[in-house]
DNA sequence: ATTACTGCAAAGCATTTGCAGACTG
DNA sequence: CAGTCTGCAAATGCTTTGCAGTAAT
């Protein structure tokens, strides 16, 4: 497992965006998550070595780091609350499991040969997001 | 155009459920919406002649409405607000547009040729959302 | 007459914001 | 040192809920 920590990330530090300790813990959390975290849970597993990062504060590292590109912010099934994950530059979509609400991510798009055709018509697109639902393996399983 | 009302609606009033001036009068509202509504403009269009429903009750006519099946809750775009409408029981997607935030539905689906190859993997699904954005032809034309 | 539904007001969440002190570059 | 960032606490906006009165079957 090659995981990332902050003190990799040191020399990609973006220009212009101080370097604190509570954005070092924000991004490492987001780095090492395997998908994508409420901003609660971001909160939480900062705390997981020292003090938390404080909700109001994560919610503010979250801003900048989704307006300068690094993040992207997702609302998934029903809009309950948003999730982020860091921009991979990959484009993505997600597996919502009803039961578990366990998210999974998808490498691959079907959209790509449709959205064309859309291009023509009265609205030009500039991306898009799909969810897709059901149950996952182990839900599906269970009783 | 046909516009169904609530008059021509009383034949096919659901079983079990009780038909109140409120309940008629959200889908009323919902019958000759555009497109997707959110709560709050729900209640404010009930309001147009005579006394508007109540939001706390437009919340639970929704949830009840959607429950039965009759209607579907969307969250579009950053989840901020759920928007409302009925279910057409047509499979149906949304484009949004990023400056005015005006909603166009689409017809067509690109996904039922994807989903079978999903299908097979580590996920049954039940159901998918997709939202397109971009710029509706009057703001792309705007300055 | 029963039972469900509505209005009202207050509570709940997720998210945002004002302010004063703390830290970075 | 100047300007930014954080913590705290309070505010906000959407949505939900408890309760008592009102209406539908």
């Amino acid at each position: 497992m090659t995981e990332r920590n902050a003190a990799e990330r040191g020399n990609e530090w973006p220009a212009g965006m101080k370097r604190t300790k509570q954005r070092e813990a924000v991004l490492a959390v987001l780095e090492r998550a395997e998908g994508p975290l409420r901003a609660a849970e971001i909160r939480a597993r900062t705390g997981e070595d020292g003090a938390p990062v404080r909700l109001s504060t994560v919610y503010r590292i979250l801003e900048i780091i989704v307006k300068k590109g690094m993040a992207v912010k997702l609302s998934i099934l029903g809009g309950e609350t948003a999730v982020y994950e860091l921009n991979r530059f990959r484009h993505r979509h997600y597996a919502v499991c009803v039961r578990c609400r366990k998210i999974v991510s998808m490498d691959n798009c079907p959209m790509e040969r449709f959205i064309p055709k859309l291009e023509d018509g009265d609205f030009r697109v500039t991306g898009h997001n799909l969810e897709i639902y059901g149950y996952c393996k182990d839900c599906d399983a269970a009783p």
